[in-house]
DNA sequence: TGAAATGTTGGGGCG
DNA sequence: ACGCCCCAACATTTC
């Protein structure tokens, strides 16, 4: 018998472990364990355990239809997995790679106590097309700048083509067991939610009009599958044969998700201090005020609080809206990335650690292939380009343009001076 | 996927 | 007709 540990790969179909395992000729016990460590870093209210929840009961159910069941725990995955081995024969487990530094670790630490039993430990490439070293410059190094690493990952993709891992005609390879039950919400200290969450499905003619709309966040014609791209519930090659097919601009996103998880893979240290090291001493204001007011969209720049206030109520905010709201924050406030990478990281439903950290770098200049710090948005003229009609502000700020609306916390062109002075005499050597 | 400041050009009003 | 000025429109430079 082998396990099957899903993780960050919450699909049957196209799932490269599972794939592997279902076809070594052995049984195949499917696992999903709730990682104490951390969940109880998390509020009792939090969306993505739920959806993580029903995920894990579709799932279930589907394998309980092959006459098998997937067992979910709740606890410290390395003593779940000794126990599993104490109580069944276990000859090896298979898992699909996770790039985050606490994943990294976990597994590594799993890695080595299977190796102690001689008990096989087979890992595989899923969440993204190209991993770790596959795609790096011809000296071996890393590339930091992605339109070259575009250029090869595209190549790449050319000459290799996009694999698929159809699992169909072997899910009766599950190992035959009784039904067991799913910790609840409540036994893990969490409440259910009723959220409406985006729907996994691909839609072609709406990729096709990508490239013209996805700007304009009063027309919301993004994908919305960041979350099925977090937690697996989407192929990742499902979504790159689409981008393929049906938008190229499309597909350049996916290709910046798969740089960001490169250079996290890379330099892990990103997750804690800026790319380029020189950004570690900016002299930030960090007011706790100004940031009060920047997490509840109540800055008084209408695009900004629309912004935060979709985030908040939704778990969503439309992208170029993101870049704003960054921009707003380290620029204008002087407010250190890492505040509004947290918070985005608590609101977020598709929170991913090495797109959020690449992407705030980016906003506060201190990223690798970062737009130089003087680059700084104007609120207004983002919202005159992007939304102009203020479809999008009256939707999340009804009271834009009444007396109850603040007025700016900051003048404009005053914050842009002193975020201009402030950088460039921080930066200074 | 920046915006402001500064420079250049050319049409038109006017004496 | 001519020179001068204004200024919008566009281009380039700067932060």
């Amino acid at each position: 018998m082998t396990i099957f540990w899903f993780r960050r790969d919450l699909r049957l179909n196209d799932n490269h472990g599972l794939y592997k395992a279902l076809i070594s000729g052995n049984k195949v016990l499917p696992v999903f364990i709730f990682d104490q460590e951390i969940l109880d870093l998390l509020p009792a209210q939090d969306k993505r355990v739920v959806f993580i929840h029903q995920q894990i009961f579709l799932i279930k159910q589907a394998i309980q239809k092959h006459g098998g069941d997937l067992q979910v725990f709740y606890g410290s995955p390395l003593q779940i997995i000794r126990s599993l081995l104490d109580s069944h024969e276990i000859r090896a487990l298979y898992i699909n790679h996770d790039y985050e530094p606490y994943a990294r670790e976990r597994d590594r630490q799993i890695g080595d106590f299977l190796n102690e039993k001689s008990i096989a430990f087979h890992t595989f490439k899923d969440q993204v097309l190209f991993e770790k070293s596959e795609i790096v410059k011809n000296d071996g190094n890393p590339y930091v700048v992605f339109t070259p690493y575009s250029r090869k990952w595209l190549n790449k993709m050319q000459e290799e083509g996009i694999p698929n891992f159809p699992s169909g005609v072997h899910l009766h390879n599950f190992l035959q067991v009784e039904p067991t039950a799913i910790p609840s919400l409540t036994q893990m200290g969490f409440e259910n939610m009723d959220v409406d969450f985006p729907s996994p499905h691909i839609n072609p003619s709406q990729l096709k009009q990508y490239k013209e709309t996805r700007n304009f966040p009063g027309l919301d014609n993004t994908t919305h599958l960041g979350i099925h791209l977090r937690f697996g519930t989407i192929s990742v090659r499902e979504c790159i044969s689409a981008g393929q097919k049906h938008s190229g601009v499309w597909l350049n996103e996916l290709i910046w998700r798969e740089f960001f998880m490169q250079i996290l893979c890379h330099f892990p240290r990103v997750e804690k201090s800026a790319f380029r090291a020189e950004y570690n001493r900016l002299n930030w204001r960090n007011d706790p005020n100004d940031f009060d007011k920047w997490c509840k969209g109540e800055t008084g720049f209408p695009l900004v609080d629309a912004g935060m206030r979709e985030l908040n109520e939704t778990g969503f905010m439309h992208n170029r809206v993101r870049m704003v709201v960054a921009g707003f924050l380290t620029k204008h406030l002087l407010i250190d990335w890492r505040w509004g990478e947290a918070w985005f990281a608590e609101k977020l439903l598709d929170f991913e650690l090495s797109s959020n950290n690449g992407n705030w770098q980016w906003a506060a200049g201190s990223g690798c292939d970062a737009a130089p710090y003087f680059r700084i948005f104007n609120p207004s003229e983002q919202l005159k380009k992007f939304d102009k009609a203020g479809e999008y502000v009256k939707r999340w700020v009804p009271e834009y343009e009444t007396l109850s609306y603040p007025e700016p916390m900051v003048d404009h062109s005053y914050a842009r001076q002193r975020c201009l002075k402030v950088y460039s005499a921080s930066l200074k050597p």
